[in-house]
DNA sequence: TTATAATTTCTACATCTGTCGAAGTGTTGG
DNA sequence: CCAACACTTCGACAGATGTAGAAATTATAA
């Protein structure tokens, strides 16, 4: 059904957009786009990806004020289950990285705007 | 002060993205995109550009649910505030339609972070 | 196994948000 | 002027949200 398909991807762009609503979080999302893409050096002098930071990194660096762990967890899962961010285990820690559907997803969803507006000023 | 620019530049963008984090706002502001650069033929027959619609079209056809005009109001005044959309008297009508300027900003933004993103996957 | 570390879940609470009806504001027409 | 219209602001309220501390979970290390 078309309409229950469209009411449903509207309500995931929502609750995308609610999740970076949130000063707390979207700064959280920014660092890990900042930290999206980073490479370094190995043991052996090799070029690497570097693994994305831990919740604790996030916890320490993300954000300017001090934040409970637990609510940098709260955070953290409501960006996951909006699908902006992923999460995967490593050892003890917990790797946080952007998820780069949800960012194309949101790019060519205000591209698709930018495209079809006129070129001068809108609507009068 | 660098510190408080870039921090009043998040909350410019919070405040977008919470606006745009309520499924009734987010049915507004892509009505609103979706009658920008339309046009009709006048009654000399020719093409201008559609007015965009009135508080009360919104009202009406924006949202699935019926929704009270003090609700819709409420809406539109948070996406006012947060910069996403303009309104201008029309009479004893209102004339909403969604702002150039923060289609491109949000554009970009996103566009940003795409462009500084690996080609696979991210982190790891 | 026990202890420790990293993170999450639970609980509680103050604050914020979305909603509507009623009252108020500005505009046009008679 | 007054009445009708389109919309906004106000007041109230139920429900959602962000926060932190305590308890639980998961994984390593001793």
């Amino acid at each position: 059904m078309v309409i229950a398909e469209s009411t449903s991807l509207l309500t995931q762009r929502a609750t995308m957009f609610k999740a970076l609503g949130e000063p707390t979080r979207l700064r959280i999302f920014e660092f890990l786009c900042s930290r999206c893409g980073e490479v370094a050096l190995d043991d052996s002098g090799n070029v690497r990806p570097v693994l994305g930071p831990t919740v604790g990194e996030v916890c320490c660096q993300a954000t300017g004020v001090e934040q409970a762990p637990s609510t940098i967890s709260f955070h953290l899962k409501e960006l996951r289950v909006a699908g902006l961010i992923r999460m995967e285990r490593r050892g003890k820690q917990m790797i946080c990285s952007v998820s780069p559907d949800a960012v194309e997803l949101l790019t060519s969803y205000f591209a698709g705007f930018q495209a079809q507006r006129r070129p001068d000023d809108c609507c009068y």
